[in-house]
DNA sequence: ACCTGAACACCGTTCAAGT
DNA sequence: ACCTGAACACCGTTCAAGT
């Protein structure tokens, strides 16, 4: 006699990334996931290797969301207003989920996904970056721009920029910074 | 009858950072920490409050041990040059203790320490910033810099980097971009 | 005064037994 | 076929009893 399937793969990575946002890495518990489901915690094993292999799952989740947002980017025409865009898409992101952002660039151990989804998602960015710049150093300009986006963002969920000033106002002037210099080629 | 003293706060701290930087923050065991001590788990209870305080303990030293590097790059007269050494000895720091680097600029949670201190560690990149573009923009400078090299290092720790072309090129492009942008008075 | 074994709660995971 | 309770291993933590 055939069991009733109750619950989906996509309901427990769903499941995990809303704990994940709401309790923390630590709080992603397979009891929990379970109850969320409205299954008991063996059942999960069906679905899933183990905890680690849906934390993975997690993360990709995330990582296609991001490259959705960074996509619907593309309608804006001059590339330096669209690098601005991709920017602000990326750090509007991070603000949104800021869990699951800093699981994906800010990885602790072992990479959690393909580095090359995460280098995927982004690559709008790369796009708008060579229409500035030029092929020969689109690579190293769009890893300059994401470099600094990463690193200002995760500093700013970390608290190490809450010390005087204005924080946007910190990235905006850091952002025209660098798409200016991206922009004038004098190197 | 008083029972001899069998290991100190110091020791159970340099070995959760052993451990740390050996098997990860999840090898951090209360139990892998005693043995490394030569004590039972329980006893560890009677110098720090739990394994939470052992992990921002950890942390806090990883801090400290950066700024003293940081402050030994005080010896360069140029401030362009310091600028690059200060970079270069972050990077260094991030090569050699890789988890202990993620743990003080990626922080996942709530912050391990105070943010004060995280962004005190790279207070000597602030005065040599300072001395690049005068008191006005130092701080968002500083800020530019420290959020590159944080991005830089933890996508190149993480793996997102991995990924055709010479990360050392593109480390040293990016700071001289950087350094550029902060050097001539542009904006 | 610090150290220890024993004990408890909690979590990940397996598995035999249900339907 | 999937679901479940029971069971086991492991870890954090407490505590009474040792010295």
């Amino acid at each position: 006699m055939p069991a009733p399937e109750k619950t989906t793969r996509e309901a427990i990575i769903a499941a995990g990334r809303a704990l994940v946002e709401q309790v923390g890495v630590d709080g992603l518990t397979m009891q929990a996931v379970a109850e969320r489901v409205g299954v008991r915690a063996p059942s999960l094993y069906k679905r899933v290797r183990d905890r680690d292999e849906l934390l993975s799952l997690v993360v990709a989740a995330t990582v296609e969301d991001l490259t959705l947002r960074m996509d619907a980017t593309s309608t804006v025409p001059d590339p330096r207003a669209r690098l601005m865009a991709q920017a602000h898409a990326l750090r509007a992101f991070a603000h949104e989920q800021p869990v699951g952002f800093s699981l994906v660039f800010a990885a602790h151990g072992a990479p959690r996904v393909e580095p090359s989804a995460v280098a995927g998602s982004v690559a709008p960015l790369l796009d708008a970056v060579t229409e500035l710049t030029g092929p020969e150093h689109a690579l190293d300009g769009a890893r300059l721009l994401t470099a600094w986006a990463n690193g200002f963002i995760t500093m700013e969920l970390g608290g190490t920029l809450r010390m005087g000033g204005d924080i946007d106002a910190a990235w905006r002037w850091g952002l025209d910074r660098i798409v200016s210099a991206l922009d004038r080629p004098s190197a």
